[in-house]
DNA sequence: ATGCATGAGAA
DNA sequence: TCTCATGCATA
């Protein structure tokens, strides 16, 4: 029933002041099996062990991306991994000029992670909106210390730097201050390990600083003109963005870091981003069942021509597009997400996807 | 933390 | 029309 064949626009201004605090709970281990994702996908309550994201990312499979040896062994479905995509580009509005963009990436010596081909230059930008709030002229690194009082920010710098973790073990260390070890890491492309450890360092002293997601989204917009939701920050703790998103943002959250952890306090406000009013669509649930059926096809399925689409949505009782969406989504979660506990999935997964896009079979 | 959605850019 | 980056809204 949610989504009925109509879905009038809600015009709803989004002046979320949420400042969600997830500071405390975090869980970070998303992952799915293809296989468990026919039910646990949409129980979301999923209990996910509390182990951040295991290093499988590409370590424990020498193999390649975990994703590519799978769902992007055949030729047709390559797409995903697309080469040169160096569009994005925000350093206009950024005098200071993004301080990573690795031209000459070495690539070290992996067998890239995710998809990340040519990761050459992770250049930042957002998809399209740079919010610049550059332009004000008492901004200072420490817009992010303030803002409008959401969460006043602790001082409490615990200079614990030390030495540079080898590598996100079980262990938690929450050092990270330093920024002599690993300044290097915002320059070059980062390996997956790196990213996999610097998010968890990131979270942990951001915790520890007390700023919650959506402070660092906002922080992120006051200081270098790129607002990002919590979402996003939350996501890249949890490393659910592709390689190249994630090298894209770490050398500003590292920034951030930096300058979080340094500041001793510098209370110049900054307003943040003005609200922007968009309406957007009222987001349809899909019942529990209909996402079953909705896996099923996909698992068959990953990309259902437009016709096939229409032919679900039609016996799901659907919007069309909506359906379009959900495979859209699926198939973007498909590819980034944290990385797959057991190797084991991977096979499975691979022999339900067929190496022809244009499966027609159902 | 995550599901569904939007939009720009690429095919 | 897909991918990809990103986020509102929500569980």
């Amino acid at each position: 029933m949610a989504t009925a064949a109509s879905n009038p626009y809600s015009i709803l201004s989004s002046a979320s002041l949420v400042h969600a605090d997830s500071a405390g709970m975090q869980q970070g281990s998303p992952f799915r099996n293809p296989q468990k994702l026919l039910q646990s996908d949409y129980l979301q309550g999923m209990p996910s062990n509390g182990h951040p994201l295991g290093h499988h990312w590409m370590g424990s499979l020498g193999d390649g991306n975990p994703w590519a040896s799978s769902l992007t062994s055949s030729p047709l479905d390559q797409q995903d991994i697309k080469p040169g995509r160096e569009d994005l580009q925000l350093g206009t509005i950024i005098h200071h000029r993004s301080p990573h963009v690795s031209h000459h990436s070495p690539h070290t010596n992996h067998p890239n992670a995710w998809g990340a081909s040519p990761v050459h230059n992770p250049s930042l930008t957002s998809g399209g909106q740079a919010i610049n709030v550059y332009s004000q002229p008492g901004f200072t690194v420490s817009g992010m210390l303030d803002h409008g009082g959401l969460t006043p920010p602790p001082q409490t710098v615990t200079t614990q730097s030390l030495h540079p973790v080898l590598r996100g073990d079980s262990t938690d260390h929450g050092d990270l201050g330093s920024h002599h070890c690993q300044d290097h890491s915002d320059e070059e492309t980062p390996t997956s390990d790196e990213l996999e450890q610097f998010a968890k360092q990131f979270k942990q002293r951001r915790i520890k600083l007390g700023f919650t997601q959506a402070d660092v989204g906002l922080a992120l917009g006051t200081l270098y003109g790129n607002v990002f939701s919590q979402t996003t920050i939350c996501r890249f703790e949890a490393l659910q963005l592709s390689f190249k998103n994630m090298c894209k943002l770490k050398p500003l959250l590292n920034k951030w870091l930096e300058e979080a952890d340094s500041s001793t306090g510098s209370p110049t406000s900054i307003d943040k981003i003005a609200a922007q009013g968009r309406k957007r669509k009222k987001r349809t649930s899909i019942e529990v069942s209909v996402k079953g059926v909705l896996e099923t096809h996909f698992l068959k399925c990953p990309k259902p021509a437009a016709q096939e689409i229409s032919s679900l949505a039609d016996s799901l009782q659907l919007e069309k597009e909506v359906v379009r969406v959900w495979f859209c989504n699926r198939r973007q979660k498909e590819k980034r997400m944290t990385p797959p506990g057991d190797p084991q999935q991977h096979e499975v997964f691979s022999h339900n996807v067929k190496t022809d896009p244009s499966c027609h079979d159902l």
